[in-house]
DNA sequence: CCCATTGTTCGATGACCATCATACAGTGCG
DNA sequence: CGCACTGTATGATGGTCATCGAACAATGGG
């Protein structure tokens, strides 16, 4: 399992890192050099609790930051992507202006079993 | 400088929960009654996260809380015996002047399956 | 080539939290 | 009783973090 991103055909792209544009490709953390605690910091908080789970609703990369109904500005939502990347829970690809989500439920759920289901259970007011 | 309680008022209190001298009992709150959100932000912090794997290595009520050994003074520990206590993963019980501890194993882990096998994990470094 | 859309960055702000030192209280023992 | 031990409460402090507004940048469409 050397790849770490979908190193899909999202029109042909040249070098640059997997990003086809001239702008700066997201950082991500893959879960397996992801510490416990991070993860679970991560998750601690009502918003990224809030994101993940709209994230597991819709399919992969279907879903831009935008797209997503939290109580919090741009810049707030911009912010806690950058930890969901950081936890390795979330990878982003850019298409145009947006930049597209999916979930890392295969490779978080092997390096914290059970965290990602028991995050995504309905049975959770708050 | 705050209101302290006299002796007088609590000699007159009734029903001391289950109390066998005439010290407060320890509040607790069983897992079902617990947040996702609260148990993650529990277990988000180191010192708490050394405490409940210390806990689990010995049997229970035999550690009272001075015997845990976390870089943290006595204060700041029984705040997050407290913390502990309220996301459901501790139960104490007094004995003497010590204060004896429990991990709630079995309530906890039916609350919340995995998340506690998770955190005792060993090959975590933090 | 302008421009609306999308997302990031930056600085500031306020809230929360972990920690400490200190004072206080309960317990049991000599 | 007096004392050592154990844990809690209080108030203060420093640090981290979530949030916002505004400025900036990238992208693609008219």
């Amino acid at each position: 399992m050397g790849k770490r991103f979908s190193t899909e055909e999202w029109d042909g792209m040249p070098e640059r890192t997997g990003n086809a544009g001239h702008r700066a490709a997201p950082v991500h953390t893959h879960p397996d050099d992801v510490t416990l605690l991070t993860a679970l910091s991560a998750l601690a908080d009502p918003v990224r609790i809030q994101l993940v789970r709209e994230l597991a609703a819709q399919p992969d990369w279907t879903l831009s930051c935008s797209n997503f109904d939290v109580p919090v500005g741009r810049a707030a939502k911009s912010h806690h992507f950058t930890v969901l990347r950081g936890a390795g829970l979330v990878e982003q690809r850019d298409q145009g202006p947006k930049r597209l989500n999916r979930l890392r439920r295969e490779e978080f759920d092997a390096r914290f079993p059970g965290l990602l289901e028991l995050t995504l259970r309905a049975d959770e007011s708050d």
